[in-house]
DNA sequence: GTAGCAGTTGCAGTG
DNA sequence: CCACTGCAACTGCTA
């Protein structure tokens, strides 16, 4: 048996504390260690990726190069620019490699990637060490002692932890590395497929990702934001291991903050500093292993002399929210991510629903704008202007810092969905996916599930209002003052509601309640919009919903909402897209009338029509002045890409009559 | 099987 | 400031 020559290869477990894969690799007691990072054309292309969690990413890698060099000058953060299903073979067989180890991941996406990586390295006699320490458990363990069935509750997890036993306690990071072998690549690089690129908007510059195997210098070097052609990052929250260990002492030496803590509590209007941990980015991207954030937590609220905070509120309860969401989606796989043909998430007719692929039965990442005035309210929500201040405000700080707090996600989310606009979860999953520094997968899914009422919480009548919710903790309203500089001089009174200032006042103030925010001078003045809905109303309506939806009780995976059959059960007055019985798969609507419209005529609002619903569209506000009545049919203002005919949904509902 | 209660974080009103 | 209620009513868990 030659001397082992291995390959560590970084993914989810950007750190060298806690990290049960590295030590199993150190065990191995190897001739040479090469740590190194694919560039994975998924994240590159494929991914929703912002500017500021790259950057963040960027941040972890280049930390834990100089860890690595720290433990040994030879070695560093070898980044190899090619897609690890093309790479890894020719690797293998270059730096004669005996082993590969890496960090289990159970993603829908990673799963596919290991099970095509481990099968390469079969073929090439290459022994395989995987292991885990992602989460508290393992996912998988958790769904088998959970009956085989996804983490739906935090009791579920907590009884199938207790099946699985203690917790490992997290391993100290190694003080010794051995040197890498020859680095030289004498293969041809593959360049992956750059088409379609989902992150072309985040880019202005020319994207040299694979321009060459080791980087532009052949030193492997971690690369630049401009060497991306990506935006720069505007975030202040940085990445990097050492700084995740820094912050999390900081956090354990305060043993009231740590014992006590009780998420419901904490302030979302907090900012500098901010209510939460924090590390949430750090746990994402692994410069932070949860498990030693879980034991340095326990292991003072069991010393601690006062009364602690117990799960689910407590520090630790959070830990376990995460262990429950990546249970369900090690369980559930690509449909966790998707109401259609998943079996845990309730239908609901939301407006503009995504494009089904249904070959594959998946989502597309495109979605139908079955009603304009939905879209419009969806963009208004995702650019922070909806003439709701604190909304706006922490739409905003979402896009500028990449981070806000929970709570404020909850706000955001139910009011995009079923406590406002009754606009689909996975668009704003989407948004929230682009956006976040933090975005998990697990997490960012199940959360949009919870606040949308579609699975793991139910009480869809419990409400958030933009108006009363940030009062609890901010009735000065600093928090909107910051992020929505335009309101700074309001008074408290109107600062959550400033459309009910005088116009008297409103001229003091130095800024107008006007318009539909598209512009922030009007007239020369400064301007902030008015609400784009009456929100008491747009409740009413979503509740309305929402308990239509509920009583009719389809899940993803119902036949009737794979064929599009569910329009049957639900009245044309309904809200969503249900217009007639017929209809393609999922929520997606016909469009009989597509063609020869303009692709890009959904921010128009349509004309005033007839309203279906009375004194609820006599009271809606607009953003531009005019009234705008909906009707279901007159939106279907996209292209359809050919996909979606009469045709494949008969197929569909054959298929679907046989399972 | 079923009744009763609890559920990470609602709101408005009352005492 | 807190604690409680009614609102109209969901699912999961326990006994």
């Amino acid at each position: 048996m030659p001397n082992p020559r291995v390959i560590y290869w970084f993914r989810t477990d950007l750190r060298l504390h806690d990290s049960p894969a590295l030590k199993a690799a150190l065990d191995l007691n190897p001739e040479c260690l090469y740590p190194i990072w694919t560039w994975d054309p998924h994240y590159v292309y494929r991914a929703r990726v912002g500017p500021n969690r790259w950057q963040y990413l960027l941040d972890c890698q280049s930390d834990l190069s100089k860890s690595i060099t720290k433990l040994n000058p030879q070695s560093k953060l070898f980044l190899i620019r090619e897609a690890p299903q093309t790479l890894f073979p020719k690797l293998f067989k270059q730096w004669k490699i005996t082993h590969l180890v890496f960090e289990k991941d159970t993603d829908a996406y990673g799963r596919e990637r290991d099970q095509k990586v481990m099968a390469l390295a079969a073929e090439a006699g290459v022994e395989v060490v995987v292991r885990y320490g992602r989460t508290l458990y393992d996912p998988d363990e958790l769904v088998k002692q959970n009956h085989g069935k996804p983490t739906m509750s935090l009791n579920q997890v907590q009884a199938a932890g207790k099946k699985i036993g203690e917790i490992p306690r997290p391993i100290a990071a190694p003080t010794s590395l051995p040197d890498p072998g020859d680095t030289s690549l004498d293969f041809e690089q593959e360049v992956p497929e750059s088409k379609p690129d989902i992150n072309a908007i985040q880019r202005e510059g020319e994207e040299e990702s694979y321009a060459k195997l080791a980087g532009p210098n052949g030193d492997f070097a971690i690369p630049t934001m401009e060497e991306l052609g990506l935006k720069p990052a505007t975030t202040q929250h940085r990445g990097g291991e050492t700084i995740a260990l820094k912050m999390l002492d900081e956090i354990i030496a305060n043993e009231d903050y740590t014992a006590t803590f009780e998420k419901p509590k904490t302030a979302p209007t907090a900012f500098e500093p901010q209510a939460t941990t924090l590390l949430s980015p750090h746990m994402h991207f692994g410069s932070l292993s949860c498990r030693e954030f879980y034991w340095r937590c326990q292991d003072v609220v069991d010393k601690y002399k006062g009364h602690a905070s117990q799960p689910p509120t407590s520090l630790t309860g959070q830990l376990l929210f995460r262990d429950m969401y990546f249970g369900a989606q090690a369980s559930l796989g690509f449909a966790f991510g998707q109401t259609y043909g998943n079996s845990h998430c309730r239908f609901i007719p939301w407006h503009i629903p995504s494009k089904i692929d249904t070959s594959s039965g998946l989502i597309t990442g495109e979605y139908l704008v079955d009603n304009a005035q939905a879209e419009i309210y969806f963009q208004r929500w995702r650019e922070g202007r909806t003439g709701f201040p604190w909304i706006d405000a922490l739409m905003r700080q979402l896009k500028y810092e990449g981070w806000i707090h929970h709570l404020g996600r909850h706000a955001v989310a139910c009011f995009l969905t079923r406590g406002g606009c009754y606009v689909d979860w996975e668009r704003g999953a989407e948004v929230f996916e682009e956006w976040l520094i933090d975005h998990e997968a697990a997490c960012n899914i199940g959360n949009w599930q919870w606040l949308s009422c579609t699975a793991f919480y139910t009480q869809f009548y419990r409400c958030y209002s933009p108006i009363a919710f940030p009062q609890k903790w901010d009735k000065e309203g600093n928090f909107v003052r910051k992020f929505v500089p335009e309101l700074e001089k309001y008074s408290q009174k109107y600062i959550y509601e400033p459309w009910k200032a005088p116009i008297a006042d409103q001229k003091k103030w130095g800024c107008i309640i006007k318009g539909d925010g598209s512009s922030t001078l009007i007239d020369g003045k400064k301007a902030y919009p008015k609400p784009m809905f009456d929100f008491p109303t747009q409740r009413e309506i979503c509740i309305e919903g929402m308990r239509n939806a509920y009583h009719i009780g389809l899940y993803g995976n119902d036949s009737k909402v794979l064929d599009g059959t569910w329009r049957k059960l639900f009245s044309n007055d309904a809200e969503g897209p249900t217009e007639g019985s017929k209809g393609p798969p999922g929520a997606m609507v016909e469009h009989e009338d597509a063609d020869g419209q303009e692709e890009n005529d959904v921010h128009e609002p349509p004309g005033p029509k007839t309203s279906r619903r009375g004194e609820a569209d006599n009271k809606r506000i607009t953003g531009n002045e005019t009234e705008i009545k909906y009707h279901k049919r007159e939106a279907s203002q996209r292209t359809l890409d050919g996909m979606v005919t009469r045709k494949k949904k008969r197929n569909n509902s054959d298929i679907a009559d046989h399972t």
